[in-house]
DNA sequence: ACCCGTATGTTCGGCATCGTACACAACGCG
DNA sequence: CGCGTTGTGTACGATGCCGAACATACGGGT
């Protein structure tokens, strides 16, 4: 998939025709499915040592929910889920991150949540809903662990623990969306980009990011073109640097410091466990 | 407690002083507990229409609830909880209205989250969590029940539909706080303060609203001049009538259309149960 | 009846971001 | 190698909201 059939998923599709045509997103998530990794091993380690969430069980939950789990391998652009529609699949995020987006009545779309290593795609179903109230898209390609949506409710009643910690994840996400309204509210853009690009290194775990300047803006709501001044302007501080479709994080803590403190409050209480 | 001291309860207290003076949140919480009704019958009455996710619950587990809640008459300004303070009470709002605010590391707040008779103030005791991550203020006076946070802890494994009820209405907040962040992005202030005259109305279940200009900016997150001006378009269009802390809903469907779809959006999925 | 605290109304310059339009540069493919 | 596609850089006016300062009006208490 192209950069921009992926930012063509994004923005296409407004509340109004929430009713999307779903051939086209088993299309996608078909795609996805050719790439799965057969491998036990490649499983056990993608398992144990990827998703915090998962690494928190014990043994015997653990062991339960493996039997359904199946590693897959997500791209830049894909969608996991639309609004409205009935969740197919649960991600545990491994390698990848995944964004998550609302729209308003015209269509336009803005990020509201963004998932890693540390948590679930798909939460609204361990709540007891049958569908999300955002799409889900891939903003870092890699890889996830996948269960499908009636084995995980069949699971879930049985795995305490595995309740607990999607509880505790669903607090931190509360509080990931809320942080992001007050930052949104009182802080500059080049603030919310320092730190949108922290989140997302955090959670892919690589100081580069492979995405457009376009899918950037989608994402925080910004025009492309405020998102090319930030850029410059973070780029002649010598705290990043961007290329065609890449952005590097050269100086960490200087990037950090740019960032507002958001990026700390929402970190220390979502990668913490 | 006047309108400014209530405002001054809203702003004071930034992050970086998060271990705010515990004996002043007591003594507000004190002066509530002093207007307590005792009468079995007003507790009843109270109990069975006012909150509408109460009213769902089966008759055993609302028996074992009814024990431990507390009918309380809250006052405008009123703060319930404060972020990373331990809950003390859970509050059943049926009545009054409350308002979830988060700060910025400067200390300047916003709401991010507005609670009436369907749902629950302190959700995050139910997802685990000792503490808030928000701030809990009274946008409208009214009576709740509130029931002490331990021996709410204690009941609710004991009550899996008060369960069901809270992950449902955990749901309705995630998604009320991620149209938010959308509507915060993309509409107008007019919009904005069109929909939240009509959700704090709905949930106050009265057309009429007793609260300063000032106190709706902090809400907004707006300055109290910029309430003033938008407050006199509607006015000057007859949507609303201002009175020195009062505000008056005169044509409702007009104020519908003044505000944004995202107002039917989040009444939808939060006021249907 | 008066006064003072409190709420509302008005003005002014500043500026972050928007919408639009256009130019340039990199990559991919025949 | 040339060409179209896609991503990035620059310019311009418009505007919605901000910060600050000041003016007015209501209303309860002495």
């Amino acid at each position: 998939m192209s950069l921009q059939s992926a930012l063509l998923q994004l923005t296409k599709g407004g509340p109004e025709q929430q009713a999307i045509d779903a051939g086209e997103i088993d299309a996608i998530v078909d795609y996805s499915s050719s790439n799965v990794i057969l491998f036990p091993a490649a499983r056990r380690a993608l398992h144990a040592s990827g998703s915090s969430l998962l690494a928190a069980l014990p043994g015997a939950e653990y062991r339960q929910l493996l039997v359904g789990l199946e590693p897959v391998t997500l791209k830049l652009g894909q969608v996991l889920h639309e609004p409205a529609v009935p969740i197919r699949y649960i991600y545990f995020p491994v390698g990848c991150v995944v964004s998550l987006m609302t729209t308003v009545a015209d269509g336009k779309a803005v990020e509201v949540g963004l998932v890693g290593y540390e948590g679930i795609v798909g939460l609204a179903l361990g709540l007891g809903a049958a569908a999300s109230s955002v799409r889900a898209v891939v903003a870092a390609s890699g890889a996830a662990l996948r269960i499908e949506a009636a084995r995980f409710r069949s699971t879930l009643p049985q795995c305490p623990s595995l309740q607990q910690e999607l509880y505790r994840h669903t607090d931190a996400m509360l509080a990931q969306a809320r942080q992001t309204i007050a930052c949104n509210c009182f802080h500059l853009s080049d603030a919310r980009l320092a730190r949108w690009l922290l989140m997302t290194s955090d959670r892919a775990q690589s100081q580069e990011l492979f995405l457009t300047q376009s899918f950037l803006a989608t994402m925080l709501g910004l025009r492309r073109v405020t998102v090319t001044e930030i850029a410059g302007r973070l780029w002649r501080r010598k705290l990043i640097s961007c290329g065609r479709g890449r952005i590097r994080i050269l100086d960490r803590p200087g990037l950090e410091a740019a960032a507002c403190r958001c990026y700390s409050r929402i970190e220390r209480q979502q990668l913490s466990g």
